[in-house]
RNA sequence: UUAGUUAGUUGGACGAUUGCUCCUUCGGGAGAGGAAAGUCCGGGCACCUCAGAUAAGGAUAGUUGCGAAAGGCAACCAGCCGAAAGGCUCGGGAAAGUGCCACAGAAACAAUACCGCUUCUUAUGAAGUAAGGGUGAAAAGAGUGAGGUAAGAGCUCACAGUACUUAUCGGCGACGAUAAGUAGAGGUAAACCCUAUCCGGUGCAAAACAGGUGGGUUGCUUUGUUUGGAAGAUAUGCUUUCUUUGAGGGUAAGCUCUCGAAAAAAGUUCCUUCAAUGUAAAUCUGGCAUGAACAAAGUAAUCCUGUUGCAUAGAUAGAUGAUCGUCCUUGACAGAACCCGGCUUACAGACUAACUAAGCAU
RNA sequence: GGCGUCGUGGCCGAGUAGCUAGGCAGCGGUCUGCAAAACCGCGUACCCGGGUGCAAAUCCCGGCGACGCCU
């Protein structure tokens, strides 16, 4: 779990990110990314109702991905809010799992964004066990 | 020991590392459930628009007690199920009225009775009969035996049974037992309905406060114009609102009521008749408020943002998690969102107690 | 979180307690050199469990599922 103000908490900021941010999909998760004018990233965690109809099934895979997302959240660039959507195919995944599909999508999101998103092979190979 | 019934407990444990929310005296402390669920009842609380009546609509339905109330709980009564322990029941009224009872059947609550039985007869039928047959879920709906008859029938009698009324006894009561009398024309009210009791609506996404705000709409205030009557002269008074505080209550709790004191702000005469408008919702009554119409200006709401609504867990994209190790029986249903009391539904496995039946041993 | 509506064949959709209409789609046949169209025929359903009642898609209770509104 990130603390408060590294969480994406505000309606409307994840209005702007889904209406003028990248879409990047992977088999487990997809990721909506747009630049903000902050000195800091912030990362929310979206499930929806029709993958699990009980909200112990969808906390679980929430906080699962959360605890990948904060093991990763040092290897980030700074500067940008970062939506992750938990897809139906994820039911049954686990932390690492989740770990190495976010790195992939990173890397998706590196090649397309060159001159802004740089660091994204600064993420080191053992932080994906 | 086996099978079963009822009530209850538990719902992986320990350790290490690393995270999150709230509080803090900065040392630390607290951090999902018995159902947090379904949203099925009831209450608090908030707003709508001052009180009452009626209608409509809705809910409930054995008795007594408990309970703030409840489609609530307990015990008991009646009926049904079970060999028993025990379990289940929307359990008032069909003698207020209306409707319905398909198909079959002569007939479905209404009689001119289909076959049959008996008598008469012009041999076609007429009268009597409700035992027997047949149809159907149900057929004048009281069974058995005897008498009786042209044939039959509660037509009569005996025994058994049902319903209602009365009396006595037992019980707070529902009701039960006994005796006497009366009666013999179905079912359905989870069909309309009748009786009794209860219910205003909307739900914290209610709502309150602060700041911002282009237009439209609505309300309020001020000014101007037109249109009832009479009297009178103003402050240690009276009315309303808000804040602080004291005393005494009510409530399961949240919360709330009454009285007093202090301080502040706003307002300010009286009357009659008629009419209008408003006073939530279908209608009506009472009370209350405003004089009315038009024009202009201002202001508020509607909109946006924030805070409160908040609680011995208290978030607001929504915390209570992740990884590793050891052990065992390998771990069910499942995640708080304003609060409280219930109901209903889901729940692997393990354990405890009481009781019932059968078998074995003493 | 709160409020409400609805579940009938593969799809759409009617249905006063008494044998679940109709259309589209599917399958077989007639027709044709082969198809299409037309005609004839066939199969497949009342979301699940319990209750009332002679009888339940329908009435009552409890579940499950789908959809809509409030922001």
């Amino acid at each position: 779990m990130l603390p408060k103000e590294k969480r994406l908490r505000d309606t409307r900021d994840f209005k702007r990110v889904y209406s003028k941010g990248s879409f990047f999909s992977g088999r487990l998760l997809s990721i909506n990314i747009l630049e903000n004018r902050l000195q800091i990233s912030r990362v929310g965690v979206v499930i929806t109702k029709k993958i699990s109809k009980k909200a112990v099934g969808r906390n679980k895979l929430k906080r699962k991905t959360r605890e990948a997302v904060h093991a990763l959240y040092d290897s980030l660039p700074t500067g940008y809010d970062i939506i992750v959507n938990i897809k139906k195919e994820a039911e049954s995944a686990s932390v690492a799992d989740f770990q190495k599909e976010l790195a992939g999508l990173f890397g998706k999101v590196g090649t397309n964004e060159k001159n802004s998103f740089k660091s994204n092979k600064d993420i080191p190979e053992n932080d994906l066990a």
